[in-house]
DNA sequence: CGGCTGACTCTGG
DNA sequence: TCCAGAGCCAGCC
């Protein structure tokens, strides 16, 4: 799976991310290997200019502090948390998400 | 090959 | 909890 591409091993992890479930940039990076968790972030800012990427659910990502972290223009951002919510994930008035009950650990399936 | 651009995380105060 | 600083590196001109 090391031939691929950083950016492309790194949609592959996320599209494994099954929905109602999310994972952190860092923990992202640690799956990866060799990589910060920015790098994580980088990839998925460019998705957009990737449109012969297969789908990437890239709103199961979020940060360490389980919130979403700020884009760009805070558009993305509002979009992500509505993505978020018609999947059942919950958010507490803190704009966070209980990451200790709905983080995908990539140990349970694969 | 050089410069620019970013969706992060950790630590300390 | 919020803020600043440091470390981080792949893509695309």
């Amino acid at each position: 799976m090391n031939e691929l591409p950083v950016f492309k091993q790194i949609y592959a992890l996320v599209r494994q991310v099954p929905p109602g479930r999310v994972v952190t940039y860092g923990q992202l990076a640690r799956e990866v290997g060799g990589i910060s968790a920015q790098m994580v972030g980088f990839a998925l800012a460019a998705l957009p200019l990737h449109p012969e990427e297969a789908p990437v659910p890239w709103q199961r990502v979020i940060n360490a502090r389980g919130r979403i972290s700020p884009h760009g223009l805070g558009i993305g951002t509002l979009q992500q948390r509505v993505l978020l919510e018609e999947e059942g994930i919950a958010f507490d008035a803190q704009g966070r998400v209980d990451l200790e009950r709905l983080r995908w650990d990539y140990r349970e399936t694969g």
